[in-house]
DNA sequence: CTAAATGCAAATTGTTTGCAGAAAC
DNA sequence: GTTTCTGCAAACAATTTGCATTTAG
């Protein structure tokens, strides 16, 4: 976790920029997680380190670890709120409808197709984005809807 | 495309929902076009036709379109806009990342391996989102950035 | 010192909602 | 007639921006 802390700094460093004590108490807390965070919970979980930090440092913030290569942006469903992921190995996602749980998923042969199908079209693929949506185990029977729901909304 | 515009009065009908002038001429202005459309584009076109339509009633139809079954809701990239789908066909998007051009593809293979994957978690599919995205050959050379930059803006 | 970063409040964007009048059934 | 719709303006949520002040290099 933390040689991303570092790569981030040199980011910063190699991009004219400043290291603040905001910048790190943010990446770090946010490399000390897993899974996909919203604004709004990076921003109340580093209030309680460092309570004066303000909401626009966040995004700020946020928006200079996508930069780095080091996070990725991410909306689901047709949820409007942006959440960020801790980007160390590529992988997909599983999201049950019912219940939001989300399971992270790789499979080789699909990213071989993905640049089959890209190449065909001529184009040359830089990222992708897979989401399948259904309803997991413990959430069992449900009616089947054709379109991603939107998730749960959190406050 | 007609047929569509008759599967949305049923459904309209159905629900003891009322027929409305605005909501039959944002319909088939819809199934008219191909494409991806925002709420804006939509709006603005439909105007021309009914120039006393509000936007509010755009996004009303929009989603009694999309709980039809009709046309279903996207975001690209990290675009917080919604983009409307005509919904016929299953297919997914191949985008590129420097012109917007957005390509339409099938592929029965990945569409099993995922059906796969999903089983492997206990899952029942219900539906997928997947994006390529990457430079068309058409914009030939430029930058490999990891992460798919926000959409072109249209304002 | 100087340029860049912060926190705040105000602005923006995309979307939803409350309500009075207008249209469906 | 009664219920559902419409258009408008106001409300909202998520995110961004302007600016005076603070901080890093």
């Amino acid at each position: 976790m933390d040689d991303k802390l570092e790569r981030f700094r040199d980011f910063i460093k190699r991009s004219g920029l400043k290291s603040t004590r905001q910048r790190d108490e943010i990446a770090s807390w946010f490399f000390g997680r897993s899974g996909h965070l919203s604004a709004e919970q990076i921003y109340r979980a580093v209030k309680q380190i460092t309570p004066g930090i303000g909401f626009s440092t966040v995004y700020r913030t946020m928006k200079l670890l996508c930069e780095a290569g080091l996070v990725q942006e991410r909306r689901f469903g047709s949820d409007t709120e942006a959440l960020y992921e801790n980007l160390s190995h590529h992988h997909d996602h599983c999201i049950c409808t019912s219940c939001g749980k989300i399971i992270e998923f790789e499979n080789e042969k699909i990213e071989e197709l993905q640049q089959l199908v890209a190449k065909r079209f001529g184009f040359e693929l830089s990222s992708h984005r897979m989401e399948l949506y259904g309803v997991c185990s413990d959430c069992g029977e449900q009616d089947g809807r054709t379109v991603p729901p939107r998730s749960q909304s959190r406050r």
